[in-house]
DNA sequence: ACTCGAACCTGGAAGC
DNA sequence: TGCTTCCAGGTTCGAG
């Protein structure tokens, strides 16, 4: 399961290696992957086939590719359009030569102009489909900041991701402006999280790892947040991303745009996720003992410790 | 306008 | 052993 530092990871990988490099070829093997191209598979491989890729550009979890477009010939003009790709549940995007065998799950083939040394096919492959592929135009951005992550960052946002907030690892994220969100709001804290229009690139797992490390119930009404107690929790939640991101980006000199959803950082380094039944880790180090639980939170889990994460007074989820 | 649950999808795990 | 059911997850969409 893909998050926001492992979308990182694929970002810099495909900055390094896909960038400058002319679509030659595109395959379609299951449409269902860019069902959100709605003009189908004919019009997504024509808009995308003598196409150069400009740069790799992330806000949470969605990545784009600004594209040149074929008949434009000036270098300074703005690109129009991105190839938008979200990873969902399970996507991949791999660098590969094109003897590697198919993967069982391969969705999209696209096949680069020659680059010396690296491979020449850009996969997309996925289990679930809950990800896909699009061309989708690029739109300027409602602050004129730059749009995300990226190389040349440009004041232009994937128009898919328009309504997305900017993620806390953004230069241009505002803590006191998700203060003010969270006030306004009559949620939970968790379910604030989850809603990429207030902040963008945190999933369940980090969500429950940020509340832990921030002593917060995920049900928390978030009009009752106080301005420390948020600023603590984006602090968690930063804490938690560039600490997966320094696990994740370990790899990253492979040839290969990798993400694996077993990556160590999953493996080993999670306080809350998954840990039902287990001590809590602070509350032994403190010398005291408490055992994490699981509680079903909006038809998923909610991981946490009923003594250091007590439930307020007023359950909002 | 805001909030929340359903739906999408696959395969591994758990239950029978 | 083989079958069925459950569960996981991010995001969008529609109902209330």
């Amino acid at each position: 399961m893909p998050e926001l530092p492992e979308v990182e990871v694929v970002r810099r990988g495909l900055s390094t290696w896909v960038t400058g490099r002319r679509i030659e070829r595109v395959e379609v093997l299951d449409p269902r992957s860019i069902r959100r191209h709605l003009l189908g598979p004919d019009d997504f491989r024509g808009q995308l086939e003598g196409a150069v890729v400009l740069d790799a550009v992330r806000r949470g979890k969605f990545l784009w590719l600004p594209l040149a477009d074929v008949d434009e010939g000036g270098a300074d003009s703005l690109p129009h359009t991105a190839l938008m790709a979200h990873l969902g549940m399970s996507g991949q995007l791999l660098v590969e030569d094109p003897g590697q065998p198919d993967e069982k799950h391969l969705k999209v083939r696209i096949t680069l102009s020659d680059s010396p040394g690296v491979p020449a096919e850009l996969r997309f492959v996925d289990q679930r489909i809950f990800g896909g592929l699009a061309v989708v135009p690029l739109v300027a951005t409602d602050d004129g900041g730059p749009g995300g992550c990226a190389a040349k960052p440009l004041p232009l946002i994937a128009a898919e991701a328009a309504h997305i907030a900017r993620d806390p690892l953004d230069p241009s994220f505002s803590a006191a402006g998700l203060h003010e969100r969270f006030r306004a709001r009559r949620t939970g804290v968790k379910r604030a999280l989850l809603d990429q229009r207030l902040v963008s690139g945190i999933g369940n797992i980090y969500a429950d790892e940020a509340l832990w490390a921030a002593r917060l119930h995920y049900a928390r009404p978030t009009d009752t947040m106080r301005k420390a107690e948020t600023l603590r929790l984006v602090d968690a939640v930063r804490d938690v991303m560039l600490r997966a991101l320094d696990a994740g980006g370990t790899s990253f000199d492979s040839l290969y745009v990798n993400v694996n959803g077993a990556s160590g950082y999953f493996d080993r380094s999670l306080s809350a996720y998954g840990r039902a039944g287990q001590p809590c880790l602070r509350c032994a180090e403190e010398g005291r003992t408490s055992i994490m639980v699981r509680e079903p939170f909006m038809n998923r889990s909610s991981y946490r410790c009923p003594s250091c994460q007590r439930t307020p007074r007023n359950v909002r989820l």
